[in-house]
Order: structure tokens, then sequence, then C-alpha cells
DNA sequence: AATATAACTAACTTTTTGGTAAGTAGCTTT
DNA sequence: AAAGCTACTTACCAAAAAGTTAGTTATATT
């Protein structure tokens, strides 16, 4: 008897490559963020998500900006000022994203009432 | 100047609670393995993917049921025999995974482009 | 009698992720 | 002269996620 792998390779397929990033705590909010207001500085995003921390922020829009979702702009002034928007790239990955977004909202509730159930037996 | 949270309660949101369990490390995959075999049993999920431990497909598998993602059938026999499949809740998200998958394909390499020049500046 | 089998589970270690607190720059306002 | 502003970075720490190894079960096979 042969093993066989049916899904080679997937773990460098694209699939797996782009959920590494975006799958993490916050990518997903900080594109959600951008895309209901265009253009918003590092302070505005942190005070519209709330409870994330500073370091956090920086990090994942390194991330997003290294894989050319969201575009970063240095104003040379002082206070400093920085403002990002999504990408082109960015903007085409939304509609996605809200989908799942759609479907999440669509069976929240069987999902929540799947887990207490399944807590039970 | 008053601070203002733009997106309240965003954490508490049903994107939020899905994607904490399907963002992991192996769910999707695990979805998209059984999204294109209609049935399997553990090992067989086991070799599909390859390079996923025992412990973290049985602890996969487990969320994604008590999600309501995935039905396990057991054939109450020796040695023993579990079957996996969706139900119709996880078959009605695969359509959106399927989309994510698409946009990561067509992507993927413009991302992979974009990382590496980011690294050189 | 020993070995194989399928689907795990338990205990433990390693790795990764995320959080906290403090510090930096240099100009502007008090 | 001190304090504030903005957008961070750094060092450190705790928690969470994931990996490793060994073991369990009870029957069937050699």
């Amino acid at each position: 008897m042969k093993k066989e792998v049916i899904f080679t390779d997937i773990l460098n397929c694209p699939v797996r490559n782009v959920l590494d990033r975006i799958g993490d705590k916050w990518s997903l909010l900080i594109l959600m963020v951008l895309n209901q207001n265009e253009v918003l500085r590092f302070n505005e995003i942190h005070q519209a998500i709330g409870d994330i921390s500073q370091k956090m922020l920086s990090v994942s829009l390194k991330n997003l900006e290294a894989d050319g979702l969201v575009n970063r702009k240095v104003y040379p002034q002082i206070p400093p000022k920085v403002e990002y928007k999504l990408t082109d790239l960015g903007k085409s990955l939304l509609p996605h994203v809200d989908a799942l977004a759609g479907w999440s909202n669509q069976n929240m509730q069987t999902i929540l009432a799947n887990r207490a159930s399944y807590q039970k037996s």
C-alpha cells in the first residue's frame, strides 16, 4: 500500500502564503479600517481600532506595506506625519474579505450555537 | 480634540470570531482538502496535507467539528474508522475560501515581488 | 506470542505571537 | 527651559500555538 500525498505542495501554495500574512490578529482589521476611510494617519488607525498596541500596528502596517497592500506616504515635517491608504492591490483584495465578513455575519449565530451544543456533548 | 473610536466593537464582531478559528495554520487547508474529496478518513487527510502533525490535525478537526463546519462519523470497529466530510455550513463557506484562493493565485507573484523589492530598500 | 492497525491522547518542549514600558527625534508651544 | 507633539523602535516578558515523542485500545493477522 503506497502512501501518496494528494494535495502536494500546498505549503508553498499562494493561499498559504497570503493567509500567513492576512490571517494574523490585526492585518484584516487594518485593511477594513483603511477601506472605510481612504486615507488615515498612524494615530487615526490606532484610535480607530482602539485596542491595538503601537508596536503591533507598526509591525502589521509594515507587513502590509511590504506585500504592497498598503501605501505609506511620509511628509518630511516635524512632528512627523505619515499617511496610509490601500493600494490598488489592497483594494482588489477587499471584496473577498467583505464576502467572508458577510458569510461570518450570516452564520455567526449558527456557529456559536454549534459551539455551545458541542461543549455539552 | 476628542478621541473617538471609529470602528467600535470590531473585536466582538463576527468576522473576528470566525477568522480566529479559520485563520489558524491548518483549518483552511483541511477544509480545502475535504472539499476536494467528499469523504476522507483521518489518515487520508493526514497524508493529503503531508506535514501536519497528528496532534494538530486532531485539534483542528475538533474545532471545525465544534463549529459545525465538518461532520465526523465514527464506525465502532477495531481498528477504528472515522470519516470526515464537510457539512452544508462548511460547504457554504468554501466558495469564499476559493475566491480568496483565486485572488492569492492571481496575485502571488506580485506580492512576492513586492516583498523582495521592499527588503532591498 | 508477537506484531500490526487506526485514530487518536497526554506530557512535554520549542517556537511564535503579542503586549508593556520606556526611549528617540527635533521642532513648536508654553 | 520644560513640556508636548507624532510616529515610531527597542528590549523585555508572558501567553498562545504548534511540534515531538510515547502511549492507548482491542481485534486481526502472522
